[in-house]
DNA sequence: CCGGTTTATGAACGTTGTTCAAGAAGATTT
DNA sequence: AAATCTTCTTGAACAACGTTCATAAACCGG
């Protein structure tokens, strides 16, 4: 028995080593079943003794693109504890830029971290909705300095608000051709945005509070 | 001759529209070569008699998309001229929850349209692009009252930036299922990001300015 | 070493988009 | 109007995909 899961361990990680292989290298789209298997070593049907589905090899993939992400961020950040409102609003633009950074240097890997949908009525798994969370708790911190008295649900929902327009901005801004030609470009456009919504601050606090009250 | 070109033209609209009204209702995902024969009156190949691929067909559909959105992004809109940068922030803000309106209305139809990827090393023709460019074009009139002094070509830029910050806003808002539930909170939280880039403009003005004139 | 249970296998299945030989329909010429 | 040429339509056939399943191999307690 000890032996039997510690195969199905091995096999799994190899599983997903060469499902991450692939789609560092050629994206979802040429991820197939077949050449999973040859590569990894077993035969085709093993795959479904392993996994549920293919969705769920690709969200293990996802997972550790995640993982990834979530450390760039974190390194990215500032250092030191936010002296000031200007500190918290700084850590807000490095966070972008990281961001940027991790989709300019990794692109296949990061699109398919989002274009993949599960297929039909498959839902994602609560671990992988819990992991993305994470992501969106790190932009949290610099909003408890730029926005004190924010209560934290509100906090909460203005932080994945906030990443979702990075996210947009990185998107379409890396959809061109010529992405490393604009870089530079896009990377002043994000920093000017992020900045602009900091400065501006004060609209935010005031809209969401006024939404808050009309809406309880 | 004549005769010969017009069946064609029927044929084609029988076609998209049969397509339109299969996305509308099941999304990409549902789209079949043979549902769309059927339903158009047609044999299987007679389809890539009048569209290269289906991938054309899905554009012209996505054309059809576009066309409404920019209706609804233009119906939307403050219909007189600005007298201040208050209009024109709130043309921006109006803007923007246009088009969340129009998403949340007709969910299934627009996510087709940006979910939709040409396979493989097919790109995207020219008309369609162009068509996209016309959407971005409508933010830039506010920016024009907004920021007088910003020239052109970088408030062209700056328009797709924010086009595409409320796209992502938009798009991960509706992803959670509660829709119904969180539209009123989206759109505050949307109404609140773009008045807070909005008032924080000088910070778009200088960081843009400084960023062409490092990269020329 | 044996009987029962579990696991691996790859051929086979059901669906895709796309192609293509053959026949129907139109256009053109005599 | 008939004959010929061209052009378009057709649906069976193809290739490639994820997924399943009867069969055989491997494993394990007694």
């Amino acid at each position: 028995m000890a032996r039997q899961s510690d195969h199905h361990a091995m096999l799994r990680e190899r599983l997903i080593d060469a499902a991450e292989r692939t789609i560092a290298a050629n994206g979802l789209a040429g991820l197939r079943a077949r050449d999973l298997a040859r590569e990894a070593g077993c035969a085709v049907g093993t795959i479904y003794n392993v996994f549920e589905h293919l969705d769920e090899l690709i969200l293990c993939v996802g997972s550790r693109t995640l993982a990834m992400l979530d450390a760039a961020l974190e390194a990215g950040r500032l250092g030191r504890p936010y002296g000031s409102t200007e500190d918290a609003a700084d850590d807000l633009v490095r966070l972008a830029l990281a961001y940027l950074e991790f989709a300019a240097r990794h692109t296949v890997r990061w699109r398919a971290l989002f274009e993949h949908r599960m297929s039909e009525e498959r839902q994602l798994p609560q671990w992988f909705v819990d992991q993305q969370h994470q992501l969106f708790a790190q932009v949290e911190r610099p909003l408890v300095t730029l926005l004190p008295d924010l209560d934290p649900d509100a906090r909460r929902i203005l932080a994945r608000t906030l990443f979702s327009a990075v996210h947009g901005i990185v998107a379409l801004g890396l959809e061109e051709k010529l992405v490393s030609l604009l870089l530079p470009d896009l990377r002043s456009q994000l920093a000017a945005t992020v900045r602009a919504i900091a400065s501006g601050r004060h609209q935010l606090r005031h809209q969401i509070a006024s939404s808050l009250r009309s809406s309880q």
